[in-house]
DNA sequence: GCTTATTGTGAATCAGTATTCACAATAAGA
DNA sequence: TCTTATTGTGAATACTGATTCACAATAAGC
């Protein structure tokens, strides 16, 4: 049966959201066109008729996945002033969306970033690198405020944050539930806090 | 030319060797039978004559893997029996292992680990399990030495261990020469160490 | 209703990689 | 030296996934 003839505007968007899913679920190799016309619901060959190829598809998820971790930055930072708090619901957020999306973290360590060429390269640190000088900036900010200890580098933090999720996702997946990833961040972060609070 | 005939526990070990440097170099998903035969001087078809296929290598590149974990966490062991100062050598060796194998934390973070098989999804465990309980091993003692803070559960601590190094290996790599490695192990382990030990 | 640009389809093509196959060469043992 | 098991080779095959291509169908505009 036919499907529909659809605006290729919203088809794009369409392809966009299946293919954020499929990565989201599996990660970037395994992500087919065959399968995203299958949850979109056309067959393989009309996806070209609103993506150029695979690579662009891939091109816009990345800018989707960095966009929810911007969105999350944006959130905590209008929920509160206080930079530990915000460390605080940034990491919960940020569990919350690997809860749903479980295969973020194998995006951000894609093999790509070692074995792809420059332009892979540039990609993967399209998602990292913003993410990781929103923390920067977040750090900083209570450093200036006298929360945060400033004989630390905003890097060497923001890092340190990032450090309690990622192993931690993969971890939690492992684990096939005996491990919640919402529960190790409450658990790690009051450790990271007394490591970087003032006192 | 003609390669020399070897007795296939030499060649088998010479396949193993070039598919770890290769697998370190640019992950799993790079790896190929035709460059594991150019790096061992052979003709791909070859490689067959020693192993059954692609996947049996790849078992034992894990399995080297898994070994060099384990490897570090015994040099440890053997160096002091203090724990704090057991986790530090862990993590500097750990530095040390991924400014050589690049690329292994992506094979930890392999996109099989969601995508795949229940029996890829093992194998990836394989490594990261064992790791992991050492880990908490290391932490327990120190608990019961009273050198950590009781209160915390060990795995807690030690995924924040592997916290670490984790995301710092990718941001060492994306940010070529600008971010070391090692120097990040030293400036964030005081961090943790602060927020895990006993005052 | 007719025209036309656009989107959907199904088959074919292409490219890349893993693997098989049949022949060749080597090294060890008798 | 001869035999044979084992290892190396180069071509062919098989498989998979991305993409092209030509025809079909749809929806909008006149």
């Amino acid at each position: 049966m036919r499907a529909k003839k659809v605006a290729t505007d919203v088809r794009q968007e369409q392809i966009a959201m299946a293919a954020l899913e499929l990565v989201a679920e599996r990660g970037i190799k395994a992500l087919q066109v065959a399968d995203i016309a299958k949850r979109v619901g056309v067959v393989p060959s009309a996806i070209y008729r609103h993506y150029k190829g695979k690579g662009d598809i891939l091109d816009t998820v990345l800018q989707l996945i960095g966009q929810r971790l911007q969105e999350n930055v944006l959130g905590v930072c209008d929920e509160t002033s206080d930079a530990l708090q915000r460390l605080e619901l940034l990491l919960m957020r940020h569990a919350r969306l690997l809860t749903t999306y479980r295969a973020i973290p194998s995006v951000i360590f894609s093999e790509e970033i070692y074995g792809g060429t420059p332009e892979q390269r540039n990609k993967a640190s399209s998602i990292v690198k913003p993410y990781m000088r929103a923390i920067m900036r977040i750090v900083s900010e209570g450093q200036q405020a006298g929360a945060i200890r400033d004989d630390l580098h905003a890097r060497t933090v923001a890092v340190m944050v990032m450090g309690i999720i990622q192993p931690a996702a993969i971890i939690a997946h492992l684990e096939r539930g005996r491990f919640d990833l919402g529960n190790h961040v409450q658990q790690a972060w009051p450790v990271l806090r007394r490591g970087i609070e003032v006192r």
